[in-house]
DNA sequence: CACTACTTTAGAATCATTATAAAGTGTATT
DNA sequence: AATACACTTTATAATGATTCTAAAGTAGTG
């Protein structure tokens, strides 16, 4: 697997150290075929599954976070005890199932384009985020 | 203040006795000119100031969550350690400024139609929610 | 190899929220 | 106006996610 050493690569290009902690939670992230989203704690658990080697909480806090100020992971604003991550850090939207809690990505295609009239004096757009809830 | 007597025959209306306390918390969320986003903690020294008669924390939860049943207050979606609220329950949007933390409606004529293209078997979209964050 | 700055770690601390269970209160009935 | 009972309030404890701490470990430079 030379993702390996992309995730590496790309670690250091971001001024991260290549630890062992840090490649396997990068493994755990983007060795997959489909983004999703998460939680420390599922991520902890699946971490725990994959190896024997356990790694702290307090560095799954760190690493989760210092990904998420690289932009290789993004925080997604919902009223939940656990603050949840999306390995998708492009510009997209969201459905969140209220009966299963479940997050769905819109495709940017899936929404209309959203125009916002009003400005703020002095302050630029940052992002725009949508969440549509859905339930039976 | 006859305001009072609406908020006792509203409360008695959606099966919620009168108290005391719920009746100054009304008075403390509903008695204004404009609607305004809060946290249980907010509420909570708005109401120390308010009166000397001191409301248990516990009983400001309780009320909080028994209006937003009722629909009398609406929870904000937003990746905060406090829970927002907000007494404008009609459907609209908000601007999130990064830099003070401070929330600002958008009247639904600020903000152009949403349109969501996709539709997921068997659910309901219950609504739709932006969240603009703006900044310097 | 040695040095230093960056990392990891276990455990403690924090803090919003929820649970508990005992005391208090609104209200329907007499 | 007294009674009874379900609904409320309350102080306090419990919970649980997140953050802090400071000691031990490690990557990378020279």
């Amino acid at each position: 697997m030379n993702n390996k050493q992309n995730f590496i690569k790309k670690l250091r290009s971001s001024g991260l150290r290549p630890t062992r902690q840090r490649i396997e939670i990068c493994k755990a992230l983007y060795d997959r075929k489909k983004t999703f989203h998460f939680t420390i704690d599922d991520l902890n658990k699946i971490l725990r599954k994959k190896s024997k080697e356990k790694i702290s909480l307090a560095t799954i806090y760190n690493t989760v976070y210092a990904f998420k100020n690289k932009n290789y992971l993004k925080e997604i604003s919902l009223n939940t005890n656990k603050t949840y991550f999306d390995t998708n850090v492009s510009s997209h939207h969201h459905f969140l199932d209220e009966n299963s809690n479940r997050l769905i990505d819109l495709k940017n295609s899936d929404v209309g384009k959203v125009k916002i009239k009003r400005k703020i004096p002095g302050k630029k757009i940052k992002s725009i985020e949508i969440l549509v809830r859905i339930g039976d």
